[in-house]
DNA sequence: ATGGAAGGCGCG
DNA sequence: AAAGCGCGCCTTCCAT
């Protein structure tokens, strides 16, 4: 049963109808006003559990959680057209050449807005300014067209199961992300600001450095001659560090590490500080972090891979440094969960290389670090040279030490490694790859043909260039891609579990709306459950049965686990 | 004046 | 030890 929700044409209330399988209609066209419409769809979901087709879930799901709303099941059409209107297996469809795009994001919704008095939630498509409304959104006859656009593109796929799976995936992530960001991490402003004050000194005033910002601002002057140095500018720094003897090519940190000068140590102090207080600092604080919690919005697809991005305060880039703020509510804890080298065991899943997969198990066969495992079977019992080399042939280093140990590589697994350099070689012609599940690349411009034509010696060598780049980019594209699958499966069934733990029935979220455990954290490879103590024991239960599931789901059976490490920790900083 | 590139560094 | 993949965010610097 699937329930589409739509806008009137003139985009002053939503349409809801229930559909058949079949698209037949299960009910008549029911006009909403924006107010009646939370009560309105959980009374259709209690009764029906429909599959809820939008033209896109950041347009509808922020209003309804508001409302304390939580559906079990969408369609996402925009997301999953991203998927359809590239993927190989579905190319010699009609889709890619007929579909009507789905319309843009309300450009008055996104980024910019800070928690406010106007957040993203509250907002809607309803009062869009009609500036944003250009593109109007999706009336019933277009979502109800474009479903039935996209079930056709998939059953005359070459692989309709793949792609379903995909596209269910997709859009359950889209449910995920919109809940992650109306929930939010707990987040102990308090803490924060004592961090702050301890390694930067009191908050200053507009536009100022903190003072110990500036004491080292002022050290490294006397230290490098230059009064009037700002060290924020890399040009007036490398002509400063030249002056002093410091023969530096560039003002990267880990190359500076190198000179033994009384300048450098200060430097690498105000670099790591100046960090902290221009991206983590006050101004994030204020910008993110309400009422305890931080939001950041996550942008499920955002990454040409699938893997997803995050926009608002880089929920997917918390530095180390700050994690002690996240601390889990009183009688909750968090579980950290992450899936134990993801993407080389991506990479022997994909090409079936049985060494490979055996490396990842012990003589009971149960799963052990790969790492390990490889480094046992041919690098000495090395993992760290091990995990380099494998990382090496991942993402096509050619040079270093990575480079000179993937060859070792590539004779304990040679089709491990076929498989990432067929990729790479289809790249470097121009050829789309895909994922397992049928993501692929986006076409190669028409300019990059051009360029691989090019006559004269320096055109030519800038287009070898960028074939080489390219392959590199399809190289890794089929491992970090297939990780993303395999990690939206992971959340799909995470979540689905979640919400089917007792009491409470599936409907009303159960647990997932009365203080149950929540998603509030996701980093490609690992989620973070902010957790009721007394279910610790069942949600870590949860975590593995689900990475068992996404296997079966992705891969059907196989002789290789992706085990996750779980840790339970009251703060963030504490993980592993 | 302003938008985008580049340098740098945080995360996986 | 510092090459090879994918991002977001902040500041400076340069072109339009």
């Amino acid at each position: 049963m699937y329930a589409l929700l739509a806008l009137t044409s003139h985009e002053s209330a939503a349409v809801v109808q229930l559909r058949n399988d079949d698209g037949t209609p299960a009910s008549p066209v029911q006009t909403v006003s924006r107010a009646a419409l939370p009560a309105v769809v959980r009374a259709l979901e209690e009764a029906h559990h429909p599959r809820w087709v939008w033209d896109r879930a950041t347009h509808w799901y922020p209003d309804l959680l508001a409302a304390n709303v939580r559906l079990e099941r969408c369609h996402d059409l925009s997301l999953c057209q991203n998927i359809l209107l590239y993927s190989a297996f579905a190319a010699d469809t009609d889709y890619a050449r007929q579909a009507t795009p789905v319309p843009p994001e309300a450009e008055n919704l996104r980024q910019g807005t800070p928690l406010g008095t106007n957040t993203s939630s509250q907002d809607s498509l309803f009062d869009a300014p009609v500036a944003a409304a250009k593109d109007k959104a999706w009336d019933l006859a277009a979502v109800a067209k474009e479903l039935g656009a996209q079930k056709s593109a998939i059953s005359s796929s070459t692989h309709p199961a793949r792609l379903t799976l995909l596209l269910s995936a997709e859009s359950a992530g889209a449910l995920v992300a919109a809940e992650m960001h109306h929930e939010g991490i707990p987040w102990r402003e308090d803490l924060h600001r004592r961090l702050l004050n301890d390694l930067l000194g009191p908050e200053p005033a507009l536009h100022n450095r903190p003072e110990k910002l500036e004491a080292l601002a002022d050290l490294l002057r006397t230290e490098l001659n230059a009064p009037t140095l700002n060290p924020d500018s890399p040009q007036e720094l490398i002509r400063a560090l030249h002056r002093a003897g410091i023969d530096a090519k560039s003002t990267r940190s880990w190359e500076l590490q190198e000179f033994n000068h009384p300048a450098i140590a200060p430097l690498l102090t105000y670099r790591k500080l100046s960090r902290l207080f221009t991206t983590n600092g006050w101004n994030w604080l204020h910008q993110w972090v309400r009422e305890g919690r931080f939001h950041s919005e996550y942008v499920v697809g955002g990454v040409v891979s699938g893997r997803w991005a995050s926009r608002g305060g880089g929920a997917m880039q918390i530095p180390a440094q700050i994690r002690g703020a996240a601390v889990a509510d009183p009688g909750y804890t968090f579980i950290v969960a992450d899936a134990a080298q993801l993407e080389p065991r991506v990479l022997a899943a994909l090409s079936q290389d049985s060494a490979m997969a055996a490396a990842g198990r012990d003589a009971a066969g149960q799963s052990k670090d790969l790492y390990a495992g490889i480094a046992a079977q041919g690098f000495g019992g090395d993992r760290s040279m091990a995990k380099i080399a494998l990382l090496g042939a991942i993402y096509g280093a050619t040079t270093g030490e990575s480079g000179r140990l993937v060859p070792q590589l590539a004779r304990m697994y040679p089709r491990a490694l076929d498989y990432v350099e067929n990729a790479a070689r289809a790249g470097e012609r121009g050829e789309r790859v895909s994922t397992h599940l049928g993501r692929s690349t986006p076409p190669t411009g028409t300019d990059w043909h051009a360029s691989q034509q090019s006559s004269s010696a320096p055109e030519q060598r800038r287009a070898e260039s960028a074939a080489r780049s390219r392959g590199r980019f399809t190289r890794n594209f089929v491992v970090q891609g297939t990780a993303a699958e395999w990690a939206c499966c992971w959340l799909a069934e995470l979540r689905r579990r979640l919400r089917a733990l007792p009491p409470g029935t599936p409907s009303t979220g159960g647990l997932a709306v009365a203080g149950g455990p929540q998603l509030v954290a996701f980093l490609h490879d690992e989620v973070v459950v902010h957790c009721p103590v007394e279910l610790v024991e069942e949600v870590s239960a949860i975590l593995h049965d689900s990475s068992q599931a996404a296997t079966d789901l992705l891969f059907g059976p196989i002789p290789l686990a992706f085990p996750v490490n779980v840790s339970v920790v009251q703060c963030y900083a504490d993980a592993k």
